[in-house]
DNA sequence: TAGCACCATTGATATTTATCAATGGTATTT
DNA sequence: AAATACCATTGATAAATATCAATGGTGCTA
């Protein structure tokens, strides 16, 4: 149940069993049925979430009612609106889960606590939070440098995973197109010339 | 010419005069001249910028040689290229001044000091990296979300200093525009029906 | 097994934005 | 003060992508 969590976490810090004791006391673990939402519009963002298992994905829905999907979430990343999260003001995003879920939950104050009583794990919050922002910078750079194709090739070649469990008209979403345009950019990379 | 600097950081935390006097130790002041550079591509990123007076751009250059402007930093923000400094990898950025400068740089290895000497400062540095991806998720969700139009009036709303102090064909490089396409949204908003 | 929901693909057309080219204005440099 | 660089605007056209509509496939469900 908390396999994939320290692992992550002890790939950068180490925690003694006495450490990852006291973490669990702010952890909770929830299942979370393919379809299920875990954050809906309008909600307060109460808990960071860690991936055990399955997949989900965060989306907002823009004025002419289509999906947006901003994030995927595999087992060992986190998800959340962390605008929301932080500040408690209500969030303009949905989480859902895309596959039967094992989550582990943790809200602000959980956090909170847990850096005040292992030190290192602040540490560890702050190199995590800086690589989601280069992480985030870099795909703003592919973003708008990269062509269709090239994006999602760069998606393919990166998280071949999330192609691979994620409906098609999702990763369109993802990128910032339609169905349709996704489609007919797949044509040319297959067929060239 | 350390005014802003503490005055931005004690906003959050709060530094003795000791804990300033060591911090000192670290920084390096440095004027740069409208026009000049302080990164190229293809150099390291050595130091992370913090600006105590005038305005820089980021951008990097596409395939075609147009400009494409990923940041701005006036009085009180930083820049830098984040993963050239974290990683050492040579940038694909160039960072320049749009006005005559006033900075201070911190390299990589003073940072982490600071973070060692100044437990505070770590907590500091964890917020506004937080901060940072924040602001920069909303960037995102306003530029899949927002039009042409909208995404001006944001920017103006926003940050009026900005739109005010930069030529405006680097304002529609930042929003991801042709200076043509952008100027030509501004007559919409104006000229209303 | 039949029906239904979900999804990818394809075609035709509309819309948005980029591109290319020219003009006139303003600020900076010599 | 003249020359030059820089810049915003406008027009005409091209390219990319969205939108609307239809089709067929796949897998779940009653």
């Amino acid at each position: 149940m908390y396999d994939v969590f320290f692992k992550k976490i002890n790939e950068v810090i180490h925690l003694t069993s006495e450490e990852e004791a006291i973490f669990k006391n702010y952890l909770m673990p929830k299942k979370l049925r393919k379809k299920q939402f875990i954050l809906q519009e309008g909600d307060i963002c109460k808990y960071s979430i860690f991936v055990e298992k399955g997949l989900l994905r965060s989306y907002s829905v823009n004025e002419k009612g289509n999906d947006q999907v901003v994030q995927f979430a595999l087992e060992g990343w986190w998800i959340a609106d962390l605008y929301s999260f932080i500040t408690g003001e209500p969030s303009r995003y949905n989480i859902d889960a895309l596959e039967d879920c094992e989550l582990l939950l943790i809200n602000n104050d959980g956090l909170k606590e847990v850096r005040r009583q292992i030190p290192k794990f602040l540490e560890f919050s702050f190199l995590q939070m800086q690589n989601a922002y280069i992480a985030l910078e870099r795909r703003w750079s592919h973003m708008v440098t990269l062509s269709t194709e090239e994006r999602y090739n760069k998606l393919l070649d990166k998280y071949p995973d999330i192609v691979q469990r994620v409906p098609q008209h999702m990763i369109a979403s993802y990128l910032g197109l339609t169905p349709e345009t996704l489609s007919r950019a797949k044509k040319q990379i297959t067929l060239p010339k």
